[in-house]
DNA sequence: ATTGGTTTTTTGTCGCGTTAAAATGCCTTA
DNA sequence: TAAGGCATTTTAACGCGACAAAAAACCAAT
């Protein structure tokens, strides 16, 4: 039996789906439809299917295919963390290495594909994603050059007074219409983080839970073009913040005005829940440049925040 | 002797070099330092300057190199126009394809290495650029799926809600500095075309004048994500607009508006500036909403505007 | 008509050799 | 010491074949 990445997910997925939708045992998980669903042949979504069977969320059914097994928590935790691209992670291990210095700012390709033990086409890959990104260059013969927006504190303020703009206009877009579950998911992750789970979670989990939030409700706008700005924000984000250690109890406090924000949404308060999005970015954004308050080329004040950046 | 796409580039752009840099007769034309200028090595600059040599800008100097020949409008003509890649030309033939309905909604790579006759390599680059833009998305599995960005009306309106928002407030950014001499460079465009050249120019041609100049203001802003972000919807908007018959009466007028436009940033009025820009896209909003008042998928009320474009 | 099972076709990734072109290093000269 | 000339090394795109996996077509059963 195969496992590959696609199956792998698309396991994860109907798991998800069978949970959304609240299916109960017994029920059919049928082929074809799941294909559509998921815009996949069947072939992808039977291995998928053994593979639920193995986990114990499926079993054979009478008469051929599968169907929904039983239902306890314990069962789906196990497909719980989404199984990310092998790509993801090292991904990741470049934007570390070249945040903390390990990398110089001009390199080629098979310099990366010696360090990192790549394909050539998996490094494309890569490559293309940092580009799009915004935080690698293409030189114009060979090699490639690493940018300056992530290190810069100038790009951070640049980042919030453009959030501090088309996030509060998102809800005011006349195409405006609240995602009722979803914010109410979100809700209850906000909830549980205040409860004391902000304590423990991972730096990436909590990036995670409040970026998804804030892109949940800008969703609501309809509008794809704040969607996607946002969007594109947050994955430059995720490659800095993900490193910082963050402060707990402000990152509770912003958890508290995240629960303020959503029920507002909820109440259907939509331009008070704009002038809040202002105050909350506001505060957000002073809160980071105190952080890490050290100009681009200045020498750093405080030797606590300034880990090297650049060889 | 070779000519690649890079050394034609880099020639055109020391070319643009020396008539920005206003370089007299008789300069040295130093390897390195256009080398490092241009971020490449030696070899390409060599080749470039030989092409230069051949089109009369550069001629052989003492003791080997070259130096600037003489620089008469002319000659520059020759290199004016980049030479646009390879890529792009298909890039937007498929992009053409799309459009006019010559594509099913769903596709193979193989099937678009046969039809346009493609290396697998360049097909993968224009895909990749595609799905940046957010028009084609890649399948879970084989294949990839056109997107329904660029044909609905409601897009449209969407991009110019989204513009309303940040061009105004560019202008406003704390680190606004004009670049005088692109603005400038940019009015005598604008004044060329108000004078009768708009009759003339191509499509093509009024739309990257018109969007380079939003995009040169944008600049002055100095804040990546404003600029990035607009940039992004032009890229998508010239496929769309590249198309459309412009026209051209209230073309010029917004011609005239653009260079009230400029003439307020260059005499510093930053505030009357934002506003007046604001004015500016509100028009040109219910311009294109009118022009292009048709449902996705109703029929056409004017056939006048479906050229079809490719066979 | 749906569904599951099976087979066939197609796809797209990977590996590897080849090669033009870009980068680099060395040498000479002014 | 800064420049060009020249030779060498390195790079990355291309082409091709192989192979696993996904898509598509077909068949049988209910």
């Amino acid at each position: 039996m195969q496992t590959t990445p696609l199956t792998q997910q698309l396991a994860a997925q109907i798991a998800d789906y069978i949970r959304a939708e609240r299916l109960g045992e017994g029920e059919r998980l049928v082929e074809r439809r799941l294909g559509d669903l998921f815009r996949v042949s069947r072939s992808p979504v039977r291995a998928a299917l053994k593979l639920l069977e193995q986990s114990g969320i499926a079993r054979p059914g009478d008469g051929g295919g599968y169907v929904i097994a039983r239902l306890d928590a314990e069962t789906f935790r196990a497909l719980d963390h989404v199984p990310s691209y092998d790509d993801d992670q090292i991904y990741l291990d470049i934007a570390d290495d070249r945040v903390s210095g390990n990398l110089p700012d001009r390199i080629t390709e098979n310099e990366l594909l010696r360090r990192y033990k790549l394909t050539r086409g998996r490094l494309t890959h890569i490559l293309r994603r940092m580009a799009n990104e915004g935080w690698i260059e293409r030189l114009p013969g060979h090699g490639w050059e690493f940018l300056p927006v992530l290190t810069s504190l100038q790009a951070y303020e640049d980042s919030y007074r453009f959030r501090l703009l088309i996030e509060p206009a998102a809800i005011l877009e006349p195409g405006f219409v609240l995602n009722r579950p979803a914010l109410e998911h979100c809700r209850d992750q906000q909830q549980w983080l205040v409860d004391g789970a902000i304590f423990e979670v991972s730096n990436a989990r909590l990036f995670e839970l409040n970026s998804g939030l804030h892109e949940t409700i800008i969703e609501c706008s309809r509008n794809s073009f704040f969607i996607d700005a946002l969007k594109r924000i947050d994955r430059l984000r995720r490659l800095i913040d993900y490193r910082q250690m963050l402060e707990r109890d402000s990152a509770r406090h912003r958890c508290r005005e995240h629960l303020e924000l959503i029920d507002l949404l909820l109440a259907g308060k939509r331009f008070e829940a704009a002038e809040f999005m202002k105050k909350h970015l506001e505060e957000l954004s002073t809160l980071k440049v105190r952080a890490r308050s050290r100009r681009p080329g200045e020498p750093s004040a405080e030797p606590a925040t300034s880990r090297s950046v650049s060889a």
